[in-house]
DNA sequence: TAACTATGCCAAG
DNA sequence: TTGGCCTAGTTAC
C-alpha cells in the first residue's frame, strides 16, 4: 500500500539505523531463509529508494530488493540510540499506516549476551528480521524480498520511470507520456512512465491539475505534463517530511489550523466520494474503476 | 467468525 | 481484463 514517499522514508531510516552496521538476520516464516543466511553477519552500508522499490547494499556486493507490495510492512524498534539516529523521528512502523510510538516513556529493552538490543519474539509472518546492535527491523506481507546482484539491481532500476524523489530528469515521463493516448491517469500509476505514484498522489495531484483522469495522455500539453511531475515531486517530498499524504492547500482546510500536523481534510478526492468537494462545494465527487484500481475525482473541477 | 478491504503488481488468457 | 498473491485491520453477521 505504501506509495513512494514511504520507501524513502523506509530507505532513511534503514540507513540511520543500520548503514554501516554489522547486521544478523533471520527469517523466522522460513520463506527467505537462503537470503537471510546470506547477509546474516555482513555489514549493510546504506539503503537507497527508487520508486516502491527498496534497495539495501551489503559489503559483499548483493543488495537487498523488497517490494512491499499492497499489504508489507516494516517494523521497528530499539535504545535510545536507535531514536536517537532516526532522522525521520524513528517510527515503529512503515507500511500500510504508519505509527509513531506513543509518549510514554519506554522501558529499558532486554539484551542479549553481547548487549545488543532484544527484539520481541517474531510473529510466525515475519519474513525477514535484522538486528543490529541498537536496533531491529522485522518485514512481513512483503511482495517481493530477495537478494540480488548490483546488475540486477540495476537492471530493476532500468526498467522504472524517473523519480522525482531522486531529484531525476523528467523528460522520460515527458516523452512516454506525451506519445501514449492511454488515460493519463493510467499513466501517472505506470511505474514504467514515473515511479513512486500511487492510487493517492494519482488522484490528488491530477484534482490539483484539474485534469479529468480520462484525458488521453497524449492530448495533455506538455507543460501541463511537466505541472504534473513538479506538483508531485512536492506533495511526495512533503509526504516525506510528515510521514503521511497531506494534499489540500490549507485554505481548503475549514477550520483546521494550517499549521495542524494532522489535519481533517488532508485529501481533496481520495476516499471522499459522497462528500461535498472542497473547492467547488458540489456534491461531485465519484468512484471509478480504472485498470481495476478505484479511481476518485471530482466531476465539476477536473475536465 | 467470516467477509471485506487496502497507498500493488504480475502472469495468464 | 481477470485472477492470484502477500497480511492485518475493520466491519458485518
Amino acid at each position: 500500500m505504501p506509495e513512494g514517499h514511504s520507501v524513502h522514508r523506509l530507505a532513511r531510516q534503514f540507513t540511520d539505523v543500520f548503514g554501516g552496521r554489522r547486521i544478523r538476520t533471520t527469517s523466522p516464516q522460513g520463506r527467505f531463509t537462503e537470503g537471510a543466511a546470506r547477509m546474516d553477519g555482513q555489514v549493510l552500508e546504506a539503503a537507497r529508494a527508487h520508486g516502491k522499490h527498496f534497495f539495501a547494499d551489503l559489503a559483499d556486493g548483493h543488495v537487498l530488493n523488497v517490494h512491499l507490495g499492497m499489504y508489507g510492512a516494516w517494523s521497528f524498534g530499539g535504545d535510545e540510540r536507535f531514536d536517537a539516529a532516526s532522522s525521520i523521528g524513528a517510527p515503529r512502523r512503515i507500511g500500510e499506516r504508519e505509527v509513531h510510538a506513543d509518549g510514554a516513556a519506554a522501558a529499558e529493552p532486554d539484551r542479549d549476551d553481547d548487549g545488543w538490543v532484544l527484539p520481541p519474539p517474531p510473529v510466525p509472518t515475519v519474513r525477514l528480521r535484522v538486528r543490529a546492535e541498537h536496533g531491529w527491523a522485522d518485514l512481513i506481507g512483503a511482495s517481493t524480498c530477495r537478494l540480488l546482484t548490483p546488475a540486477e539491481a540495476s537492471d530493476v532500476v532500468a526498467k522504472l520511470g524517473p523519480d522525482p524523489l531522486n531529484d531525476d530528469d523528467p523528460a522520460p515521463f515527458l516523452d512516454l507520456a506525451g506519445r501514449t493516448r492511454r488515460p493519463i491517469g493510467t499513466v501517472l500509476m505506470d511505474q514504467a512512465a514515473v515511479g513512486g505514484i500511487g492510487n493517492i498522489f494519482r488522484a490528488e495531484a491530477l484534482f490539483r491539475a484539474g485534469l479529468d483522469p480520462w484525458r488521453p495522455s497524449n492530448d495533455v500539453p506538455r507543460e501541463v505534463l511537466r505541472g504534473l511531475w513538479s506538483d508531485n515531486a512536492e506533495l511526495m517530498r512533503e509526504g516525506v517530511r510528515l510521514g503521511r499524504i497531506v494534499t489540500t492547500r490549507p485554505e481548503h482546510r475549514p477550520g483546521v489550523p494550517a499549521e495542524q500536523a494532522w489535519p481533517e481534510h488532508a485529501n481533496y478526492v481520495y476516499q471522499r466520494q459522497g462528500s461535498p468537494c472542497l473547492v467547488c462545494g458540489q456534491d461531485a465527487i465519484v468512484v471509478e474503476e480504472m485498470a481495476a484500481r478505484k479511481l476518485y475525482r471530482c466531476t465539476v473541477c477536473q475536465r
